[in-house]
DNA sequence: GCTTTAAAAAGTAAGCT
DNA sequence: AGCTTACTTTTGAAAGC
């Protein structure tokens, strides 16, 4: 009986010591990114449940930290993309990718593909541009999204494309490099975007 | 041009299947006998032999077995088998006349002639047996039971079929896609 | 899980002129 | 800007690491 207690204690400090681990991992790269409190929370919840169904079977424990912390950016609307992530974690985006999506699966997350919407207040701030060509930017995508122009594009080249004409729109023109360059996209996808949504949604851009 | 029949887009991409043509096979001096032979054991353990008629890649094996990809229809599949047997009986190698071969894969496309909204497929289907994550690919994907085969739906309305078995399985996958589109009104 | 083959879909990316 | 090449996803078998 002695051994069955050593051998549960042996179990249960490896556990914790496995979850301290996460733990600081989350926190490790949620401060790379500068995620909000509630996002590493958030983040914790779906770490703890991905471990209390024995999801972490065959897997990373970083990798399923990458993955959670993923998750739960996109559930509260402050997505990251996954080479975003990747960059603060040692595990590859492949891999992040895949563990996602097999968490997403296991857990019932049914998260629907990120908004573009969602990406506009990080992309705007990060180009000091006012609440004002933000809003026109979320107008524009919020139309773009009823005459079906996000299917199968990415979002955050959709979402660069808008903040790009509502830049010129509000007078406070950025370039499609500074655009790309904080989106994380190539000019030529903001260029192949804009011309699409400005032709499409009869929007009069005037260099 | 455009017949618009759904039902008549369906068009075979390739196929892939597997052959036993005999119990063993010296790779190294099959491939320095054949011309269009690559081997490269350290790379992968099979000999590339890529034959041009029937455009098909085969992939043989110490053990006899074959793996045939590439072919557009399964009358160009026979054919290429047939080849491939030849070149081995022209290197002394005995090869059965018709050596049984079984389909593993064939990859279809389609069009269902009209675009298509993803994220209201999405929502419809509530994410069940669906994948669409438009920042790493632009299909959707959506893995049907019966039959057992996976599609990828793009916002074009063209898609894509595979793991199917025989042809009819594409056929049968975009006949209950139409379907379950048309019942959930997103078509 | 990876390696190799082939193929389509549509978006994004990178290199070169 | 535009063209070319190439990578993303899915599928399946083969032998071996």
């Amino acid at each position: 009986r002695l051994r069955k207690w050593q051998r549960r204690i042996r179990v249960s400090n490896a556990t914790e010591r496995n979850l301290a681990f996460a733990l600081s991992e989350l926190d490790r790269m949620a401060s790379a990114l500068g995620l909000p409190r509630n996002v590493r929370e958030t983040a914790a919840v779906v770490y703890r449940d991905a471990v209390d169904k024995n999801l972490i079977r065959g897997r990373s424990i970083e990798g399923v930290a990458a993955a959670a912390l993923y998750a739960a950016c996109r559930q509260c609307s402050v997505p990251r993309t996954l080479d975003e992530i990747a960059e603060v974690s040692r595990v590859s985006r492949k891999e992040i990718g895949r563990t996602y999506r097999f968490i997403s699966r296991e857990l019932g997350l049914k998260l629907l593909p990120t908004s573009p919407i969602d990406y506009v207040p990080r992309f705007c701030s990060g180009l000091n541009l006012k609440g004002e060509v933000q809003s026109r930017a979320v107008e524009i995508l919020r139309q773009a999204g009823e005459r079906e122009l996000t299917s199968g594009r990415g979002p955050t080249g959709v979402a660069a494309a808008a903040i790009y004409i509502s830049s010129i729109l509000g007078g406070e023109r950025r370039t499609q490099r500074e655009v790309a360059e904080v989106a994380g996209v190539t000019e030529v996808t903001i260029r192949n975007r804009y011309k699409e949504l400005a032709e499409k949604l009869d929007i009069e851009i005037i260099l | 041009m455009n017949e618009h029949r759904p039902e008549e887009s369906l068009k075979i991409e390739n196929i892939v299947a597997s052959a036993k043509v005999t119990d063993s096979l010296d790779l190294p001096s099959l491939a320095s006998r054949l011309k269009d032979a690559e081997y490269n054991k350290k790379r992968f353990p099979g000999v590339v032999l890529r034959m041009q008629d029937p455009k098909i890649a085969a992939l043989v094996f110490g053990s006899g077995k074959v793996v045939l990809t590439g072919a557009k229809s399964i009358d160009s599949l026979s054919r290429g088998l047939q080849i491939l047997a030849d070149q081995l009986r022209a290197l002394g190698i005995d090869i059965p006349e018709n050596p049984e071969y079984k389909i593993q894969n064939i990859v279809t496309s389609a069009d269902l002639g009209t675009p298509i909204n993803l994220n209201k497929i999405a929502v419809g289907f509530n994410l069940d047996k669906i994948e669409y994550e438009p920042e790493q690919f632009p299909g959707l994907v959506y893995r049907l039971d019966d039959p057992k085969v996976v599609v990828l739906l793009f916002g074009s309305g063209k898609l894509i079929i595979t793991g199917g078995k025989v042809p009819e399985d594409a056929q049968r996958a975009v006949q209950r896609i139409l379907s379950e589109l048309s019942s959930l009104g997103l078509i």
